[in-house]
DNA sequence: TTATTATATAAGTGTTTGCTTATTAATACA
DNA sequence: TGTATTAATAAGCAAACACTTATATAATAA
């Protein structure tokens, strides 16, 4: 890893909301109008914050018919690291327990 | 730690020219004139970067004479985690070794 | 087909970032 | 006393950032 890919790898973890985005994901996987009722923002919002972790290769995406889900990238030379900083922070205080609760639950086959 | 205080922790260390710095200072503590040649920067350019990482409590400086000598916090709570980063990364090509060959290591009684 | 849903992307905006040059402050030395 | 030397700070600037609203795309449902 050289100086560059480094300051790429922490500018795309180095952000509140991708923080929170991220520690969701270690719970579940999750598309993005799960993430616009977890944490009250915008569809685009995340949809561009989501680009700039998947580019940094720190989240993988599937599509699945109208939904796109996104999850951890495991494989990730650094994720061990990713981990440790995540568990440094509290879980954030809507919880996908809420979700399901709301019936936003997105259940996709 | 919440999320504003690790992403300001990340942000601080997330520059290629302060992991550069900080890589410096893992061998030596080391003075803004060190940094500039060492670095090919400017001195305000230095300064800044050490005012960042101050602020973030990732460095620590003590004024000797007309110098101020910067060090690594040692004590920092994450400080395991950064030494873990910063060994991830290639030593800089000028070392501080060709700074003592050009007579430019500052020794301060 | 048409409407709805989920997402991506484009364009615009205010803020932050990392530099620059200029200046100031403080110490050391002649 | 000056006069270097070292470093901090101020002001200015271009680029990057994180949002916004508007629009485009693609899949599903009626």
């Amino acid at each position: 890893m050289d100086y560059f890919q480094m300051e790429s790898y922490l500018k795309a973890i180095g952000d509140s909301n991708r923080m929170r985005i991220l520690k969701y994901l270690m719970k579940d996987s999750l598309c993005i109008c799960e993430f616009t009722e977890l944490m009250n923002m915008t569809q685009p919002a995340i949809s561009q914050h989501m680009k700039k972790l998947k580019q940094a290769e720190l989240v993988l995406e599937e599509k699945r018919g109208r939904w796109t889900i996104w999850s951890l990238n495991i494989r990730h030379a650094q994720y061990p690291i990713l981990i440790h900083l995540l568990s440094l922070l509290p879980e954030p205080e809507r919880t996908i327990e809420t979700l399901k609760a709301g019936g936003k639950k997105v259940v996709c086959e």
